[in-house]
DNA sequence: GGCATCACG
DNA sequence: ACGTACGTGATGCCG
């Protein structure tokens, strides 16, 4: 039998636009919302697998009045017009249909619904199979034998489809498909504004006309009807009856909708397809749909350009004196990792003039020779390389005990400067970007998962060509975006900042930090006696033995067994995180054993076991990467391992700093920390008065607050009242709400809000600054730190509560924090500078957002904490003094 | 691979 | 009426 689907466009795409709304927006690079096509096209994709069909339509309303408006003047008039974001994305889904050869159906004077029970009767009638896919229950009337309705829903985040014929809609509401019709005449329907029997509900409805079989057949016999309010509602409104009956029966006669040959399914166009998935910057789908191989068939794609393949030492050596005398060059370089410790260069392509060249590395050149002819140009200052992720390079070749000089520009590094907020910044979508340009992305030759294969793996002749077409890039890039960098007046930012600090970062992952990892198995083993003891507790308390690092299994114990109270459940179920857990300590004393297990465990495997798995067997130190364009907001971030969350709140965690230690005593570690450098650089930013003189006079900024909000003398603040105005001062960087701060503080949400409003009144500077930087956020579409370094915020103009909502408290805090970023890079840059001039052994290894840690070589002490101070201090020119607090001491743990 | 949890500033 | 603080990364579970 054939089969039929049909798609009810608008209810999909709905159903996608609001199923699809987490905190982050999904758009093309152009800020375009794409997330109901993604969401739309994800559904198709997988009810086509399940079902294939051989014929398909989609079928959507249009915006010309129906019978059902001009007849009835209030239908659908509560309805919302739809909000922009999703409005802007119809036309590219037309579009993307068409190219997939899909019929879309449209009429003026119809909606969807009856195009659906038209095509649908249609179809049936002639002996076919039909689908309708559809979000609305309202086309539970179509079903019948041979028509099935599929409905996606969303279950505990999941999308799953319920599935009904008439048999199902039977099942599921005790009516047939046809007496749907009435049940609905009869309750009505708010959001089509039909306005049923007032005062008769679903349940009501469904009875009578399980009794009755149809509204009719009810008023027929209105005598019979047993409950005398019942009737006599249904006797007062019989007009409004019939004709909300009238207004929930889909049309099933359309004329000229049964031409059901032009359905048939027809070929993707391959190329238009993917040219509008690239536009809508949909990657995972062009892998689903299998148009890969059309980015290099379509016209867009860019030839490969003329290029030398170097394979030999001679060769190589030859060209040197030309890009000598060009005095720049770009490179795109080839990393392998050989093992988790050590990485490998498989090849470079070098651009120059009007030349390309690729060196094949490894195959008829070692590194070693690749090295030795090309150093003298990598590391003369005079010639300028540009490149993208200098970084990974630089740190590359200091594990080869070569030199760098020259950093021209870093593309990566200023694509990051012109939008922090991108997933990712490879040289194929930043070229589409920048220079309207399509390449093979490199990533994509090389696979993903088990279809991996490293560069050194692959032949040359595959590699050079899409090395070559990076490198070149490289160069135009380099070009396009400090154009656009110099526009923004982000210069600064970029060439005294964030390029100087690759060699920073370079020079710290290099270096790495010293790592007892005997200390680290020692630990290890002590948290193990804790852990078996605890873990026997739970047990014991729990009558059972389960995986207490399951949630869920841990939920079924605690709320099930256990019946304690449900306090927060998550998409997936209950919660049973520490905020929770505190709650429920006092009911129950596996409570508090759990939460022990659960610091215990932190501790072992993220720590003690996580550290020695990443020291490196040949240093016995840890060299973490420390990553420049990750953050939305400028700080930096560390990775594999992340040494920015050692912990050190509580003292148990805190021991782990123990085992940081300095290279060998003749070293020890300088740790210099900002003191409040975020409220410093809100008093700053906003010039508040109050605030600016509390910091100058050198105040404790919390009871200064606190004296403030709750308008006593400072030597009258109680250690409570400061615990809680520094609980404002917090949430006002991050973009308070009283809600949050009244759990915070376990507080009413009035008090709360007393609170801020104090808070603001103390410093009505903070206020004004919080609303200016929002309108200026909205106005302009992005905000900015004191050093220019700015962030989209598409989000403010959100039509959606929550997510504009978080665009505003983005827009209060990114200058605070990004701001505070800005100058801990710069101080990084002119300690990094004062100790390479005066030729010191102690060095730069770690920063920690607000904090620097410096291996210091004991002759070096008192300089280097004058260099940090100073350098720290002096990094930035603020209305309020900056302060840094140096401690050194022989480990991590002692500098406290 | 997404989710829940928890470590840090 | 909404649903609830900013920025990260690593781990273990589970579909």
């Amino acid at each position: 039998m054939e089969k039929l689907m049909i798609i009810d466009g608008n209810s999909i795409l709905n159903r996608a636009f609001y199923g699809l709304q987490g905190a982050q927006l999904m758009s093309a690079p152009d800020g375009l919302h794409t997330n109901a096509i993604f969401g739309f096209l994800n559904i198709l994709n997988k009810f086509l697998n399940e079902e294939d069909p051989q014929y398909l339509c989609v079928a959507f309303d249009m915006k010309a009045p129906t019978f059902r408006h001009l007849q009835f003047a209030d239908y659908k008039a509560t309805r919302k017009g739809m909000p922009p974001e999703l409005a802007e994305q119809l036309p590219y889904m037309k579009d993307v249909l068409d190219a997939m050869n899909i019929k879309r159906l449209e009429m003026a004077g119809f909606e969807a619904d009856d195009i659906i029970g038209s095509v649908s009767k249609c179809a049936e009638d002639q002996g076919m199979q039909v689908v309708v896919v559809t979000g609305d229950r309202d086309s539970m009337q179509l079903a019948s034998e041979n028509v099935r309705i599929l409905l996606p829903v969303t279950k505990a985040g999941r999308t799953e489809t319920e599935e009904y014929d008439s048999e199902g809609v039977f099942g599921r509401y005790g009516v047939t498909p046809q007496q749907f019709i009435d049940v609905k005449g009869l309750m009505g329907d708010k959001s089509d504004n039909i306005p049923g029997v007032p005062g008769i509900g679903e349940k009501t409805a469904t009875e009578l006309i399980k009794t009755f079989g149809s509204i009719e057949t009810i008023y027929d016999n209105i005598e019979s009807v047993q409950k005398k309010g019942v009737r006599e509602k249904l006797e007062a409104n019989r007009e409004l009856a019939f004709k909300s009956k009238l207004l929930a029966t889909i049309d099933r006669n359309m004329p000229a909708l049964c031409r059901l040959e032009e359905l048939k399914r027809g070929e993707f166009d391959k190329d238009r397809l993917y040219k509008l998935f690239k536009r809508l910057d949909f990657k995972s789908l062009i892998a689903k749909f299998g148009l890969e191989d059309q980015g290099t068939t379509a016209a867009s794609a860019a030839s490969v350009p003329e290029f030398t393949e170097i394979k030999d030492p001679i060769s190589l050596a030859a060209i040197v004196p030309s890009i000598c005398k060009a005095g720049e060059f770009s490179l795109f370089h080839l990393l392998d990792n050989v093992n988790q410790f050590e990485t490998r260069l498989a090849g470079i392509a070098l651009s120059w003039a009007d030349q390309n060249a690729y060196v094949a590395v490894g195959d008829g050149i070692s590194q070693e020779q690749f090295l030795q002819i090309f150093t003298p140009v990598l590391s003369d200052g005079a010639v300028k390389k540009y490149g993208h992720d200098l970084k990974s390079f630089i740190v590359y070749l200091k594990w080869k005990g070569a030199e760098f000089a020259g950093l021209g520009f870093d593309t990566m590094i200023g694509a990051y400067i012109l939008d922090p907020s991108r997933a990712t910044y490879t040289v194929a979508e930043l070229s589409q970007l920048y220079l309207d340009k399509s390449i093979k992305s490199i990533d994509e030759l090389s696979g993903k998962g088990k279809n991996f294969t490293p560069f050194s793996n692959m032949l040359s002749e595959h590699l050079a060509p899409v090395a070559v077409q990076h490198s070149r890039s490289v160069m135009e890039l380099a070009g396009a975006i400090s154009r656009d960098i110099t526009k923004n007046d982000q210069e600064q930012l970029c060439y005294e900042i964030e390029l100087p600090l690759v060699e920073v970062l370079a020079d710290m992952e290099y270096r790495g930090v010293r790592v007892n990892k005997e200390g680290l198995v020692q630990f290890s083993a002590a948290l193990d006696e804790g852990i078996s003891g605890t873990t026997e507790r739970i047990y014991e308390a729990a009558g059972e033995v389960f995986n207490i690092n399951s949630p869920k299994q841990l939920g079924t114990i605690l709320f099930e067994k256990l019946g304690l109270p449900v306090l927060k459940k998550t998409k997936t179920g209950y919660s049973t995180d520490a905020e929770v857990l505190e709650q429920l300590a006092a009911q129950n004393e596996i409570v508090s054993s759990i939460l022990e297990y659960r610091q215990l465990v932190k501790l072992k495997s993220t720590y003690a076991e996580g550290l020695q798995h990443v020291v490196n067997p040949v240093t016995g130190r840890i060299h973490s990467s420390f990553n420049q364009t990750v953050t939305a907001t400028g700080r930096i971030s560390s990775t594999e391992p992340n040494l920015q969350n050692i912990p050190v709140k509580l003292e148990m965690g805190r021991e782990i700093r123990k085992v940081f230690v300095p290279e060998n005593d003749e070293y020890l570690l300088s740790d210099a920390d900002y003191s409040q450098i975020e409220l410093r650089v809100l008093a700053h930013i906003t010039g508040d008065e109050n605030m600016r003189s509390a910091f100058r006079n050198n105040e404790d900024i919390h009871t200064a607050t606190a004296s403030g909000v709750f308008r006593i003398p400072k030597d009258q603040v109680t250690s409570m009242m400061r615990s809680r105005a520094k609980a404002v001062n917090f949430g006002i960087v991050y973009g308070i709400g009283d809600f949050s701060l009244a759990k915070d503080l376990g507080i009413t949400r009035k008090e709360a809000r007393k609170y801020i409003d104090d808070y603001l009144e103390k410093y009505p500077g903070v206020r004004e600054y919080m609303h200016n930087t929002v309108e200026r956020g909205k106005r302009e579409g992005f905000v900015e730190t004191m050093f220019k370094r700015r962030r989209y915020l598409p989000e403010l103009k959100s039509s959606n509560f929550n997510m504009r909502s978080f665009g505003e408290r983005v827009a209060m805090n990114m200058p605070i924090q990004g701001s505070a970023a800005d100058i801990i890079k710069i101080a990084m840059v002119k300690v990094y500078r004062a100790l390479v001039e005066r030729k010191m052994l102690s060095r730069l290894i770690l920063q920690v957002h607000d904090e620097l840690i410096i291996e210091t070589h004991r002759s070096e002490k008192e300089q280097v904490e004058k260099i940090l101070r100073e350098c720290m201090e002096n990094a930035a020119e603020l209305e309020v003094p900056l302060i840094a607090e140096v401690k050194t001491g022989s480990s991590w743990y002692e500098t406290k």
